[in-house]
DNA sequence: AAGTGGTCTAGACCACCGT
DNA sequence: CGGTGGTCTAGACCACTTT
């Protein structure tokens, strides 16, 4: 009855994040009814359901009683919420503007190889930009992606979006951020970094290193943000 | 059918927490089988399971195949898990050793107040000590208590406790933490912090500032945490 | 063997949405 | 109104643990 050792709701959601991790089902469609994707798939309703309440926990999907349910699409607000965890010491949370420092392509450290899973010398894109909350300069961020996942990617691209790029790899890229694991540390702001948040050098600044990654849990981004903390917070909920 | 508006699933996860929270079921008891509970309750098997498995999600209970269900009781290795983000910079978990500086009891500042929800005035418990990870001290921690939950909270009492207050608030006072919000910045160590952890004044801190909270949601600990970043990391996962 | 939670099913009824 | 997801129920069968 179950050859694999896996329940059946598992394989079910397995099945259903494939359709939208391989573009089946892009950001925004509709899926099928409970009912008819139940039949097609071959399981009871209890076990669809069982399945679809994962991918919405995981907010994969949107469910509307009485109209649908929807593949997730990464609106700003949605990145916002979700993977921006900065707020002002009110505990408020400004919607971040950036500026592209700047963008280039060239081969990947043994460092960079390895917190992207790329072989030595890949081609990536390294972007620096600044970022600012209510008109003030407070974060300077590097962001790594591998060339092979994002062909193309250029500054005239960062250029057409606001700030969130979370946005941009799913809209251009077909990548969808999943979830991203980060680590946290203070230092003391370097000469270069400090003309560029216009701090002293030396001033305490909070380091964090976030490593993205896709719906099949591939590494797909490095970002190394540097945040003036004086007037700004790091939130984090545990529970 | 319904005459409260919240579904029965949900008013049932709520009785089974109160019973937790109130102590008539505690740290490490069974609770009745599925069955059992469902006809006491009033309700079908498949409605308390669906309480069941929120509260196995909340951490509140722990279910084992063939053997029962059990409150979960916050051992160390639980509170290390879950409440504890620090990791040496190889991304290695090492358990905490504390010395207590000082213990004191006295009025609330109104900033310590508005924390704790407390009135200006009442009296607090205030801790300071030392965690160290490898024998090294990295940690400085002032943690911050409502007198009114937590009487006769002295020297003697924390001398019996390795690390772990969480335990200690439970065993000892009936108080479960069930989450727990963080605000993180950098700062520059003060000469006395700078003394503590011996670090160079101006040396920079990751700070962590956090309101743990009960089952009740009621918040019971204001902690201030001082870091020495230089060989560890806070760790955060986004999902 | 008896008892537990885990899986899977099938269906009734309700609340909400768009037409 | 018809179609959607949300709630609630009832029960069969399986896997695991303990006695």
């Amino acid at each position: 009855m179950n050859p694999a050792r896996r329940p059946l709701y598992a394989q079910t959601e397995e099945i259903l994040t494939r359709r939208i991790a391989e573009g089946t089902w892009p950001p925004g469609a509709l899926i099928p009814a409970e009912a008819e994707l139940a039949v097609e798939l071959g399981v009871s309703p209890g076990t669809l359901r069982k399945a679809l309440a994962a991918l919405e926990r995981r907010r994969l999907i949107e469910r509307h009683q009485g109209r649908g349910t929807y593949v997730a699409a990464h609106t700003s607000e949605r990145a916002l919420f979700h993977f921006f965890r900065v707020f002002d010491v009110e505990g408020r949370k400004h919607t971040p503007t950036s500026f592209v420092l700047d963008c280039r392509t060239g081969p990947a450290t043994p460092e960079e190889a390895a917190a992207l899973a790329l072989d030595q010398g890949d081609a990536v894109h390294r972007v620096e930009r600044i970022r600012a909350l209510a008109g003030e300069p407070v974060i300077l961020e590097r962001i790594l992606l591998p060339a092979m996942r994002f062909p193309g990617f250029a500054l005239p691209l960062l250029r057409e979006m606001e700030d969130e790029l979370y946005v941009l790899y799913q809209r251009d890229y077909g990548v969808t951020i999943g979830r991203a694991e980060e680590w946290l540390a203070a230092i003391g702001a370097s000469e270069t970094q400090a003309a560029k948040l216009r701090v002293w050098p030396g001033a305490p600044l909070l380091e964090i290193s976030r490593v993205a990654y896709d719906l099949a849990d591939r590494p797909v981004e490095r970002r190394l943000t540097l945040l003036d903390s004086r007037l700004h917070r790091y939130h984090a909920t545990l529970d």
